[in-house]
DNA sequence: CCTGCTATGTGCCCAGAATCACAATGGTAG
DNA sequence: CTACCATTGTGATTCTGGGCACATAGCAGG
């Protein structure tokens, strides 16, 4: 498939761009907008939207632009946003639950399916949405029956590792993992780590060079 | 300065190289590691780790390898975090919260100071670490008197920009943005932005390849 | 003291990504 | 119908970053 000769960073800005084209969709305003423009609010190159968007096909009008509507549509098709995703969630602590309750998820097509801890004061009990968290040595199983294609892992470092190899077992076909380790990666399956340390020790380095 | 030569993918990974160093440290063993163990730990190519360090200056012993310890500590240094850093948050919601309970930051000299909300009901409560939430009003004053150096936004997008015009006005250096939104920036403020959903998008589009 | 081994430090090369610049083209106005 | 304008789509160019491979240097053992 063509996928592999798509950089990385593209599909990275291709999600930012829906982002800003949603915002001028809500605003209301002109129904197309340059790709000088988008680049003024996505901060990147205008020449570099045209190419992103090239390696997928032709969606402007020569010295139009772009329709916004018709090219969020498309966007949104390439990344696979087109469906819904299922999500399994593992370690409901504070930055689990503040997920669970977070509403752009829901809004984006990202639902949470099933939530797994092993402390058993939290297993049973409900969170807002309705979901009800399971104990962490079903998640195999209840993982099967409500089809959880996409792990998120919130439990300690320590922990994480272990979580992801019953995970490879599902199987789930991507991680999105919060806690600060390297995972041990298997075919199949493809990891995204959210690291806020990292980003702050990039800050600190930069600050404290100037 | 040299500053502007080094690759922002270096210090991302020193950032990681550091952790990988921690946790050798706490397991004991071995007073060394070489560039090939380290790179297996952080899923890297060996040279990389050796290059990235090269751009600081000589770290290892030719035929032994790294001490872990100095290593870590010249790391450390590198990165600016040999000092503490002051952090002030905005938005004391679920993100928010959960932030601020996060053990993790404060091992690694991050110190929130003081936090602000615009919910009448949260200005006054005091959260676990003895903090109290102070009105997003005096935002500005606050940030000075308690020497805020970074900030961290946490509110919902559409107020995004606005706390970051303040934060620029205190001033302080760099903000960690959790808001999806692309902040405008402002001399002599770095902003990093960590975006959740982001690295979602980025798994549907790998799953829905494939 | 000398020899051999091992892992670092680094010059060189290659790949891939960002930017530039221009030709192609749809829309619009006269 | 024609000519002009604005903005896209894309070939060419530049630049940055990653990986290879080897020379270099410290250590250990005899
Ligand atoms: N909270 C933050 O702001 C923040 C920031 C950066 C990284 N992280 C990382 O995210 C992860 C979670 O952070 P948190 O603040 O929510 O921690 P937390 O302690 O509040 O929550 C951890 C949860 O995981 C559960 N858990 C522990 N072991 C488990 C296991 N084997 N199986 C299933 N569940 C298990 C615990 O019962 C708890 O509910 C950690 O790895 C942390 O380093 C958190
Ligand atoms: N919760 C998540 O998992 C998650 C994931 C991705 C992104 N985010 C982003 O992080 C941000 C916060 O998320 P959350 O889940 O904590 O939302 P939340 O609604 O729980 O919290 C938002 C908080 O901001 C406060 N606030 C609103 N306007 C304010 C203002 N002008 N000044 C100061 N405070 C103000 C509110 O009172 C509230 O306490 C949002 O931008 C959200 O999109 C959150």
């Amino acid at each position: 498939m063509k996928a592999s000769k798509i950089p990385a960073a593209t599909i990275t800005r291709l999600s930012i761009y829906s982002r800003a084209l949603e915002n001028l969709l809500t605003q209301g305003g002109a129904p197309v907008v340059s790709s000088k423009r988008l680049a003024e609010l996505c901060g990147v190159n205008p020449a570099q939207i045209r190419k992103d968007l090239a390696y997928f096909g032709q969606f402007g009008v020569r010295g139009v632009g772009y329709y916004i509507k018709e090219l969020l549509f498309d966007i949104r098709k390439i990344l696979g946003l087109n469906k819904d995703w299922n999500l399994a969630i593992v370690g409901m602590g504070n930055l689990g639950c503040a997920l669970v309750a977070h509403q752009n998820f829901a809004k984006q097509g990202y639902r949470f399916v099933c939530a797994f801890d092993a402390d058993p004061n939290k297993i049973g009990h409900k969170l807002a949405t309705g979901l009800e968290i399971s104990p962490v040595q079903d998640l195999i199983e209840v993982c099967r029956e409500t089809k959880a294609e996409i792990g998120v892992i919130c439990t300690p470092p320590e922990r994480a590792q272990e979580i992801a190899n019953r995970f490879y077992q599902v199987p789930v076909s991507g991680i999105l993992n919060f806690a600060p380790v390297q995972l041990q990666t298997c075919e199949g399956c493809k990891i995204e780590n959210v690291d806020f340390t990292v980003k702050l020790d990039n800050l600190a380095y930069y600050l404290s060079m100037s």
